[in-house]
DNA sequence: TGGAAAAGTTTCTTATAGGAAACACGGTCT
DNA sequence: AGACCGTGTTTCCTATAAGAAACTTTTCCA
């Protein structure tokens, strides 16, 4: 991509691209209030080379960082973080409420939000869930990937494979492997409102 | 969190395994139809480095598979898969309304949600903006990567580059990239709460 | 078939990662 | 103050990653 902005903080990215592990890895410590001696011994390394990562005086081994981003519970996709474009670069998409884009399926009644951009990796959708219709769950939903789910209102029941059956009501979430057989009914008197977000 | 823990238990103790890397990075080369040699000069190393990563005869630094997973377009977290197709294959992690794990940061209160899974691809949590808190909003906020929104409650203002601040209320969307300077303040009499969806 | 070019693998060498131990620094006891 | 932790840094050494080039295998076309 082109440089769009005339902004500097660019560059500071940029440049703190080789920095920007060594500090994560630190935080991440910091914030579990471990010493080096303690993160170390979780993550099976010495706290000579831990100390040497966090400041940046080494390039630690693959290995090495993803030992320690199990001992940290480091959120892995952030390590990658390095200058470079995305797909929908520099774009935003907006959804007024209701102004979603209906499709209806045998099953589901959804609202796909933000639609123009296309290129988007994740697909967030609002479902419309009818109150106690229990008639259409015949068959497990499965397709690859995974998916998070927040109940905006009502209450429902998430079935999942090798799990027991679910109850959530307004404001609780799950996260699961969509590859799972999955489906969800409305359990309360009202329709129950779902907010889905897919990743392939 | 709730009494009845439906949720993960990460007691998968890996056994070195080393295949899994070269594996992925020998099939996405393939799949893109490139040579050692092209996709070597692609990600900035030799092809015999490459030759012997593929066939797990070493272990490559951290910045080298960083510099693969880029050429390669390489779904980061399956790196750090240990065994399997993928690290949360065939399970769900739950986290009931306002049990999400707190982290405050100097500008926002978060709720991260469902952080039992460590390897999901998505990161949703739940911010409470404070009503009419202007301060604090001083530098854009940027990480590389999407990011879909959803205003639960109260009235909001989103800022982005290259855009025009744009106001949501309770219900609307917005999907962005990430790596576009942007920023949220409430601008309703009340708290405003916010679901967001980050991916890298 | 041959034999050349391309793709992949294996040396070989140099630079450096990783760990043990020594060192430095800051607190906190008596 | 001095001695003694606990924590983080630096030094030193060995094992090994990374690249260049030599070597082997495969591909492909005359």
């Amino acid at each position: 991509m082109e440089p769009v902005s005339p902004n500097t903080e660019d560059e500071i990215v940029e440049a703190n691209d080789l920095d920007h592990l060594g500090k994560m890895i630190r935080e991440a410590r910091q914030q579990k209030g471990w010493t080096l001696e303690e993160a170390g011994k979780a993550a099976g390394i010495g706290r000579s080379t831990l100390s040497k990562i966090e400041n940046n005086q080494t390039r630690p081994s693959f290995d090495i960082v993803r030992r320690l981003t199990k001992a940290l519970d480091l959120k892995t996709p952030q390590l990658f973080v390095q200058s470079g474009p995305s797909d929908i670069s520099g774009r935003r998409d907006v959804t007024m409420s209701g102004q979603g884009e209906p499709q209806d399926t045998p099953t589901y009644s959804h609202e796909l939000l933000c639609t123009e951009l296309t290129s988007k990796r994740m697909f967030p959708y609002i479902s419309t869930i009818k109150a106690r219709d229990v008639s259409e769950f015949e068959s497990w939903i499965r397709h690859r990937g995974e998916e998070f789910m927040y109940v905006i209102s009502g209450e429902v029941t998430l079935f999942t494979e090798h799990y027991r059956p679910l109850a959530l009501k307004a404001g609780d979430s799950v996260y699961y492997d969509s590859g799972m057989g999955h489906g969800c009914i409305s359990t309360s008197e009202e329709d129950a409102k779902v907010l889905w977000v897919s990743l392939e």
